[in-house]
DNA sequence: TCGCTTT
C-alpha cells in the first residue's frame, strides 16, 4: 500500500458521525385516487403508491460522500447511468407526502382466493376482521412502522386467513414484521393469560443465531404491555422450558434448526400445539444441509392443520419447488423482481487481477472517503481473520471480524459493537449475509467474489435498508471468471454498467467446464485476453 | 460448486 494511504489511515483518515439516527421514520402518504380500490385484481398490475415501500425513503441524513476519485485497477468511472440514479435518490429522498416514486415495484400474487391487500396498519383496526390486539397498534407505532411496506400489505392479510405462504420480497423491506405482526393477532391471546390448550404455538425458524436473535428483539417490540413468552431458544433456554409447566407458557420460539432438533431428541420439547411455522431466508433453509433438520421439525408439529410462512428475498426454482412441495394451497407473493437486489443499492466491480492484489486495492479503497461502518465479505473463515488482523497491524481504526468460528460470546460482542457504532470496518463471512439488519452500514464490499446469486443479493442487501441508499463493491479476479458473468447480469439488471469486455464473457458453464478440466490461463495481466481464449475451450 | 451455517 502507498505511504499516503498509511498515513491517512493511521490518523484515522475518516470521520463517522454517531449522532446519525438508527430508527426510520415512515412518512405518512395517502393517494386518494387509489383509495377503496385495492384488491387482488391488482395482483399483477402496478402497485398503488401507498403500497409501494419505496413512499418511506424519506431518511436522507449522512448523504455518502462522493468517491469520484478511486483509482484502484479496473475501477470504473462512474457513469451517466449512476449519476441519474443519484439524481433519483436525491429527489426521493426529499420527497414527504405527495411525489411519486422513483422506481415502481409490482406485487405479483399467485394462488387461489387471494386475500385483499391491506391499504393501511389501520385498517387492521377492524378486529372484527383481523383481530390483532389492540396494544400492537401502540408498539407500532412507537417503533416507528407509520405505514405498510408492500411485502406487508400483501402478506399481513394472508397470514391472518390462515393460508400457506410463499413470500420473496427484496432485502431491507420489512419481511420480518410482515410475519411477526399477524402471528400475534393469530395467537390473540397469550398463553399465560389463557385456557387455551397449552404448549408452543409459533416456531420462526432462521439459518443463524444472530438472526434469531435479531428477531427476537423485534418481537419483544410488539410483544409489550402484555404477558407475551417469546423464547430466543438456546442451551440455557431450552433446559429452562424442559418442565412443561414453563414450556405451556410459551407462545412464539425463534431458533436456529438444530437446537430445535436437539430439544426434540431429547424429549424437553414437543410441537404438539404449533399451528404457525415461518422459515425466515426459506431458500436457505431447504439447502441440503438443513432440509433433514426442518422436515424433523415440521414432521414433529403434528396437528392437522399447521400454517406454513415461507420468506426470503431469493428464491430459486429448486427451492420454490420443494417449497411449494411443504404448502397446502399456497399463495405466492412476490415483490419487485426475483433475486434482484434494491435498485437504491450502487453496485459496481472492481477488478483485482488476483489474491495478492486484493488488500492493495482494499486500503485504496479505505484511503478514500467512505461511510462507515463498512461491511467486508470474505469467502471463509480464516479469511476474515487473517484480513481483519493486516488491517489492525496496518493501523486501520476499529476493525473488527464476525464469523461462526469464534464463541457465542466473541459473536454476540461483535454484534453489539457493530450495533453500537463501534465498527468502522468489519470484516465477516456468510454468517453476515442474511437479514442483519444493521442500518448505518451504507458501504458493503465483497473482497472475495460470491460464488452464488444468492449469495450476492443477500450480502450486498445489508445495506440500502428501508428505502436508505447504499453502495456495494465487488472485487473480482482472473480465478473468479466462472463466476463473473452472472453477477455482472444481476448487476446489469439493476441498471449499472460493468465492463463490457465481461458482457463477452462466454457461457458460465463453459467456463466452469475449463475449470473444472483444470486448464490454467497463463497469468493474465490483461483480462480482455480472456475473451480470445473462447477458441481453445470450444476445441476440448 | 465452494465453504458457509446449524447442538
Amino acid at each position: 500500500m502507498s505511504y499516503e494511504a498509511f498515513q491517512l489511515l493511521s490518523r484515522g483518515g475518516v470521520t463517522f458521525d454517531k449522532s446519525k439516527p438508527e430508527a426510520v421514520l415512515f412518512s405518512k402518504h395517502k393517494d386518494t385516487k387509489h383509495n377503496g380500490k385495492i384488491s387482488p385484481k391488482l395482483q399483477t398490475g402496478e402497485i398503488p403508491l401507498e403500497l409501494d415501500f419505496f413512499k418511506y425513503a424519506q431518511n436522507n441524513q449522512g448523504k455518502r460522500k462522493k468517491d469520484n476519485s478511486d483509482s484502484s485497477p479496473g475501477k470504473r468511472r462512474k457513469t451517466d447511468r449512476d449519476e441519474d440514479d443519484e439524481e433519483d435518490i436525491e429527489v426521493l429522498a426529499h420527497e414527504t407526502e405527495s411525489r411519486k416514486p422513483a422506481t415502481s415495484h409490482k406485487i405479483a400474487a399467485k394462488g387461489a382466493n387471494i386475500p385483499p391487500f391491506i391499504e393501511s396498519f389501520g385498517a387492521l383496526q377492524n378486529y372484527e376482521k383481523y383481530a390483532v390486539p389492540h396494544h400492537i397498534f401502540s408498539n407500532l407505532k412507537s417503533s416507528g412502522y407509520l405505514e405498510p411496506t408492500g411485502v406487508q400489505t400483501a402478506c399481513i392479510p394472508i397470514i391472518l386467513k390462515d393460508r400457506d405462504l410463499v413470500a420473496i420480497s427484496p432485502t431491507g423491506t420489512g419481511k420480518t414484521l410482515a410475519y411477526l405482526l399477524p402471528l400475534f393477532a393469530k395467537l390473540n391471546t397469550p398463553a399465560a393469560s389463557s385456557e387455551l390448550p397449552a404448549g408452543v404455538r409459533a416456531l420462526v425458524v432462521v439459518p443463524t443465531r444472530e438472526l434469531a436473535h435479531q428477531i427476537h428483539n423485534e418481537c419483544l417490540k410488539l410483544a409489550q404491555g402484555r404477558k407475551w413468552k417469546i423464547v430466543l431458544f438456546s442451551k440455557a433456554s431450552a433446559n429452562a422450558l424442559s418442565h412443561k409447566a414453563a414450556r405451556d407458557k410459551v407462545d412464539i420460539i425463534i431458533s436456529t434448526p438444530l437446537r430445535l432438533v436437539a430439544a426434540l431428541q431429547e424429549g424437553n420439547l414437543e410441537f404438539t400445539n404449533v399451528q404457525h411455522i415461518v422459515l425466515d431466508e426459506a431458500d436457505r433453509m431447504l439447502d441440503a444441509e438443513f432440509m433433514n433438520q426442518i422436515q424433523e421439525i415440521v414432521g414433529a408439529c403434528n396437528r392437522s392443520r399447521v400454517q406454513k410462512a415461507f420468506f426470503s428475498a431469493t428464491l430459486p426454482a429448486g427451492a420454490e419447488k420443494l417449497a411449494m412441495d411443504m404448502l397446502e394451497d399456497p399463495i405466492r407473493i412476490v415483490v419487485g423482481l426475483k433475486d434482484t437486489p434494491l435498485p437504491l443499492i450502487a453496485q459496481s466491480l472492481t477488478y483485482v487481477a488476483d489474491d495478492p492484489s486484493k488488500l492493495p486495492s482494499l486500503l485504496t479503497y479505505l484511503a478514500q472517503p467512505y461511510n462507515p461502518p463498512v461491511l467486508i465479505f470474505t469467502s471463509t473463515q480464516t479469511r476474515a481473520t487473517s484480513l481483519a488482523e493486516e488491517l489492525v497491524l496496518i493501523g486501520i481504526s476499529n476493525v473488527d471480524c464476525l464469523h461462526a468460528g469464534l464463541s457465542h460470546k466473541e459473536r454476540e460482542d461483535a454484534v453489539s459493537r457493530m450495533r453500537r457504532g463501534e465498527s468502522w470496518v468489519m470484516i465477516t463471512t456468510e454468517v453476515m449475509a442474511r437479514g442483519m439488519d444493521f442500518k448505518g452500514v451504507r458501504e458493503v464490499i465483497n473482497y472475495d467474489f460470491p460464488m452464488t446469486v444468492q449469495s450476492y443479493v443477500h450480502r450486498i442487501g445489508r445495506t440500502g435498508r428501508a428505502g436508505r441508499e447504499g453502495k456495494a463493491v465487488t472485487f473480482f479476479t482472473d480465478e473468479d471468471a466462472p463466476y463473473l458473468k452472472m453477477i455482472a447480469n444481476v448487476i446489469l439488471q439493476s441498471g449499472f454498467t460493468v465492463p463490457e469486455w465481461i458482457t463477452k464473457l462466454p457461457k458460465p458453464s463453459k467456463m466452469k467446464r475449463r475449470q473444472m478440466g483444470k486448464i490454467k490461463r497463463p497469468d493474465a495481466v490483461n483480462p480482455a485476453r480472456s475473451i480470445g481464449r473462447r477458441d481453445a475451450i470450444k476445441q476440448r
